[in-house]
DNA sequence: CCGGTTCTTGAATGCCATGCAAGAGCAGCC
DNA sequence: GGCTGCTCTTGCATGGCATTCAAGAACCGG
């Protein structure tokens, strides 16, 4: 019945279509990227990419999707590593998709798939962070507070400028809440 | 030279235009608020508001202005009391501000206008803030990083919703840098 | 009442996300 | 090999919106 030439394919230039996203999305930002100039980057037209997406904004959720899985396999592959320097690891490594977290708290009034795959990201990292923070020997009854602390924290230090030392000292008087 | 009607008009208008505004962005959003809407509400044309503002982010940076004037009289008005209430106060009272925290950390890539607004309104909250832990008895030396989670984690409960409790705790928590 | 200045406006202009209808290319089936 | 039904792809609208422009009103000092 369905005519596909090769199973694949369909993949293939969703990936391209979403590369070429994610480049322009974290380099120029989500809101100065014209639909158009993704197409012409992934070789395409405008109206193919409504073929695979819905909108841009189910196109931003995809290269949401494919960033946060980036950065999970990196950070698994950076091994074991003290509470302080896996959150200072974190910090850096994100930096650059400053954009990104700005246009994502932008859209959530206004874009439901934005705002499922906000909260998606938020029961992640809460997960996560929970876990650093109970190993790292914070109070059972205090590690929501401090849980939700962090996250603040790093989205805020992702999304205004600072230098490393402030990073730094920032991420040891956190170990202070322990 | 001036054929000025009468001195006050001209603020008088410009006044109008900006509680339009403020209200439509506060309620609605700045992303979903069209300039014609403002007009509207301000009973005048969209050419009109171009008389008085550059664009669309002079006049959201005007909002940001009496919208923040507005908070620190207030503030100023409520008197004296311990730095746990007042950092509660600060996040009920600017809790219905979200829509424009968001929008602000959004534009601040791509408006010049909102930047520069960005950037003195951290510093100004920098002082407020860096005051306030150094009279809860802060240490000198940590007072800089102390300021800026404090700030992070205002701007995340304020764009990311939460119940009271939840605030609460995570006040209660920050004390503990004490 | 005149000339210059301040406002105001309706009608462009141009960018952009998105919708639409008409094709291509391909897989099976006869 | 030609027909048929898919999956894609595209050029051309459409409509929303910020911003601009040229042409007035209203008003001031003289």
């Amino acid at each position: 019945m369905p005519a596909n030439r090769r199973p694949q394919d369909r993949q293939e230039k969703r990936a391209e279509i979403v590369d070429a996203a994610e480049q322009l999305f974290v380099d120029v930002g989500f809101e100065d990227t014209p639909m158009a100039r993704i197409a012409a980057a992934a070789g395409v037209t405008t109206t193919t990419i409504y073929w695979y997406f819905d909108d841009k904004d189910a196109l931003l959720v995809a290269v949401l999707d494919q960033v946060l899985a980036s950065a999970l396999r990196e950070h698994a592959a950076a091994g074991e590593q003290p509470w302080d320097e896996q959150l200072l690891w974190v910090i850096t490594r994100l930096r650059r998709l400053h954009r990104l977290v700005s246009v994502v708290h932008a859209r959530v009034s206004s874009s439901p798939v934005v705002n499922d795959w906000h909260d998606r990201f938020h029961a992640l990292a809460d997960i996560n962070l929970a876990e650093g923070f109970r190993a790292a020997g914070v109070r059972e009854q205090d590690l929501p507070a401090a849980t939700r602390i962090a996250v603040f924290v790093i989205e805020g230090l992702l999304t205004h400028t600072h230098d490393e030392q402030t990073a730094r000292d920032i991420v040891r008087l956190l170990g202070a809440l322990t």
